[in-house]
DNA sequence: ACGGTACTACTACGCTGTGTAGAATCCCAG
DNA sequence: CTGGGATTCTACACAGCGTAGTAGTACCGT
């Protein structure tokens, strides 16, 4: 089989799709950290070494670490799914020079539902509500 | 000279460092329409072909659409780099299971400021604040 | 102590995407 | 109908991802 065909959809992640299955993997488990083997035993159609391969390459974007007690190495994500995601998004908001522009854009796409709660995500954050100006 | 050295940084947006230049040419003139030769203009280190190559790849990307009329076909941008940031956004956002989550998460991460934008941005919504079900 | 077993590390290869650009072709104006 | 720019075709190098074998190493049971 080949490989990287993500039509910028699934790119978004700056990840392949092996890479972001095995992420998927250490996402859930509970953050619990797993052996290798234990890591390869989810993703029954690949080999174990080529989702060591993986795991380490995953190391190297520092998006996992292993924890190297004892022999049975471990890994475990480096960040919560929802961190990663929305770092993803800010580096999105980032990569632009009119933030604001990006945001009130951002504040019309999503829907309806999402708007709310990003609102009440907003309301409930400790930080004040006042008029703030960059 | 080599190609793909995104440090997942740049590849956020899923171009490579030239797709981004060149968008960045189309979206900063204004979404005039440009012609070839122009926008390599703004490019003077890379041969006008690359250029062209580059608008090429990156109309079937449908990031880039041509107007053909006459001969030197005219390119713009389909969407405005806010509507294309923020839709970046939307795109991680959708791509994980509990939204809600990564929402709360963003509006955590989010510089103070960039939160008070967003929260002027959802005030400003034509919508409701309510209870929107579909 | 020795062999088996499991784990890790090293190495390699094919495919696709991006950067790069020359070559070939096309089309309009003069 | 000819020159010159514009457009399209074709090609190559290199890096990243998917894939996995092989080799090296540590541990465990007998």
């Amino acid at each position: 089989m080949a490989a990287a065909t993500e039509s910028r959809r699934e790119a978004m992640t700056g990840l392949g799709e092996l890479e972001r299955r095995v992420m998927d993997v250490l996402w859930g488990s509970t953050g619990r950290q797993l052996t290798g083997r234990q890591v390869a035993d989810e993703l029954p159609d690949r080999a174990y070494t080529t989702v060591l391969t993986i795991l380490e390459r995953l190391r190297r974007k520092t998006l996992v670490e292993r924890t190297t007690e004892g022999n049975p190495h471990r890994f475990a994500a480096t960040a919560s799914r929802e961190t990663f995601m929305a770092e993803l998004m800010v580096e999105a908001l980032g990569s632009a020079q009119d933030r604001r522009a990006v945001l009130v854009r951002f504040a019309e796409v999503v829907s309806p539902e999402e708007a709310v709660v990003l609102r009440q995500a907003l309301e409930d954050l400790p930080d004040d509500t006042g008029g703030k100006r960059p």
